[in-house]
DNA sequence: CGACTCCAGAATATTCTGGAGTCGGTGCCATATT
């Protein structure tokens, strides 16, 4: 499945509005793939466009908005650089963090062409550089404007950017919107109507090297993206060697991961010293601050060169990690989540898991980083059931409905007042957070709801939320208890199927996933196809467990692995048959 | 949900047990204080 339309068979997740796909696409000025070509060749060095690269530039230039997955290292930045260059005005880029920023515009300078010209604009840029910075993007001097979404709540910055008539918007590691938006970074939710404000609206382009389906819908409908292309390129990875191990208590786990790090950094150590091998280095993954520094001097007694890395370390000591464990002078970094956006290092040899992440697409996104060369890499995950608790608790949390109808009175106060939308006002910042999602229940509950029906909608739609989540975690504890496939396991959960066990994984090596692989023929539904449950309502089959557990991504409950059983008693049947 | 800390109290003279309470991830930005 390399190619699907955004109307394709992926299920609505949630009750949100509609997709905005908005009218048809109209090609953006007059140039061509082959003029993107040349611009390739002759201002960035590239031979050739790359299988998903031409795709997606196409798409844009007849005028289509793309959400682009494609794996690190493809190619993805070549994605808006070229038609960022090719069409006239300046080309606008969302990401993250300010680090990633930094190394996109470096990047951009070291092409050396005088029309390729790149800033930044973030709370990290001196006063000095942000005034020029917004003076040349005004002037329309500036070909490529980096910045957070945060800073687009900033008028100036906005009316700079309106000012500028971007003809073109990326938005880079675009998961985010979905994955961040909904608590963390709610500007990432606020994006799409931003976008929506100038004029004339350019084309938006969003990337990010991993999505599951629901992730991408989410993606496509927050963005607005309008008669959107949905590319997908392979996440196929069969140099990733999968491999669970359990432990039964924290510390026999513990010793375990130090016993697997130091045999990988010798493995790779001799093959590098034989000349067999790549060389390379490794990350070990923990949930807590805490343990980074508790699993680096343990790996530090076994004579490895560790270090330790999350998000509450200071900036410099932060970059300097990540620059040792780029260079190679560190053998193994302990870290949080925090580690690894913008890392782009080929010959990392291994990714262990010392907790469990709280779903399959952080630990894909996070193994992913291992083996980008092509080269074998180790993915091992060290599994407790009790480390889920961490993760459920993460993903528990629902907001108290008295500040849900705070939030939605402030906003009916100020839906009165019409003109350019601003921050409800007077809401403080614990508020602040909850705004998109009463705005979601809002929408639902019809615009002239009152408050305290929509505080109730809003209290719904938050326990859909945690229900998604929660499934999550549950398909996570999946993957580490099932017997078949973990390639399979993992594609399945991002909407790809692979017709083969991978013959690598401990599962295949043990034996016990060639017993399990069932024929599709056998199965009652085929993957990707609408069911509904008499209890859990619409959904879509994602994959198949075992021979006798189906596994169905319902809209309002999230992930759900079910008894093939349950079929025969009419529970789940296919879409559109007469209940 | 579960790991950890703190403290009271019991069993014994320093250590153990259990209950209560706390904390746990990801980053932008703005603002106040050194």
């Amino acid at each position: 499945m390399p190619h699907d339309a955004a109307t394709g068979p992926e299920p609505a997740p949630q009750g949100e509005p509609e997709p905005q796909t908005g009218p048809a696409p109209v090609p953006v000025g007059t140039a061509t793939l082959r003029d993107v070509r040349r611009t390739a060749r002759e201002v960035f060095g590239y031979e050739s466009l790359r299988p998903g690269q031409a795709e997606a530039i196409r798409a844009l230039l007849d005028g289509h908005d793309v959400l682009l997955v494609l794996p690190t290292g493809a190619g993805k930045s070549a994605v808006y650089q070229l038609p960022g260059v090719e069409l006239d005005g300046p080309t606008l880029v969302v990401s993250p963090l300010i680090a990633l920023q930094r190394d996109q515009v470096r990047s951009l300078l070291e092409v050396g062409d005088e029309d390729v010209s790149a800033r930044a604009l973030s709370s990290a840029v001196p006063e000095s550089e942000r005034r020029a910075t917004l003076e040349a993007a005004a002037a329309g001097e500036l070909e490529f404007l980096f910045l957070a979404p945060e800073q687009l709540a900033n008028d100036e910055v906005l009316d700079v950017v309106r000012a500028a008539r971007p003809s073109l918007v990326a938005v880079d590691e675009a998961h985010c919107v979905s994955v961040w938006g909904h608590d963390f970074r709610p500007e990432y939710l606020r994006l799409g109507e931003r976008i929506d404000t100038l004029d004339p609206r350019p084309r938006v382009i969003a990337l990010t090297a991993t999505a599951s389906p629901p992730v991408r819908d989410d993606v496509v409908r927050r963005l607005h993206l309008r008669a959107a292309e949905v590319i997908v390129r392979g996440f196929g990875r069969s140099n990733l060697v999968l491999e669970v191990e359990r432990a039964l208590t924290e510390d026999d786990k513990d010793r375990a991961v130090v016993d697997r790090a130091a045999a990988e950094v010798e493995r790779a150590a001799a093959a590098a010293g034989a000349g067999e091998g790549p060389g390379g280095n490794g990350i070990v993954y923990v949930a807590t601050r805490r343990r980074t520094t508790e699993l680096a001097e343990a790996l530090a007694d076994r004579g490895l060169r560790a270090a330790a890395y999350h998000g509450g370390m200071r900036r410099a000591e932060r970059d300097d990690t990540q620059h040792r464990f780029t260079a190679g002078e560190v053998d193994v970094v302990v870290a949080t989540s925090a580690f690894g956006m913008g890392i782009d290092k080929p010959d990392v040899r291994f990714v262990l898991h010392a907790d469990v992440p709280d779903s399959p697409d952080s630990y894909y996104q996070e193994v992913g980083r291992a083996g980008r060369d092509g080269q074998d890499a180790a993915a091992v995950l060290f599994y407790r059931p009790e480390d889920l608790g961490l993760r459920r608790f993460f993903a528990g949390g629902a907001p108290r409905r008295e500040d849900l109808l705070e939030v939605a009175r402030a906003l009916a106060a100020d839906g009165a007042g019409r003109g350019r939308r601003r921050a409800p006002s007077g809401l403080p910042r614990r508020l602040a957070r909850l705004r998109s999602l009463v705005e979601d229940a809002r929408a639902l509950a019809g615009a002239d709801a009152r408050p305290a029906a929509v505080a109730d909608a809003a209290v719904a739609l938050a326990e859909e939320r945690r229900r998604m989540d929660d499934s999550r975690v549950e398909m996570m504890r999946g993957y580490a208890e099932t017997s078949q496939c973990r390639l399979q396991y993992l594609l399945a959960y991002l909407g790809e199927e692979l017709d083969e066990p991978c013959g690598r994984c401990d599962t295949c090596r043990e034996g016990t996933a060639a017993e399990h692989d069932v024929d599709a023929a056998d199965r009652p539904f085929a993957v990707g196809t609408g069911v509904v449950h008499r209890e859990f309502g619409p959904g879509t089959v994602m994959g198949y467990e075992a021979d006798d557990r189906v596994t169905v991504l319902f809209e309002a409950h999230g992930y759900r692995t079910l008894a093939l059983a349950v079929v025969e008693h009419g529970l789940l049947e296919p879409q559109g048959a007469a209940g």
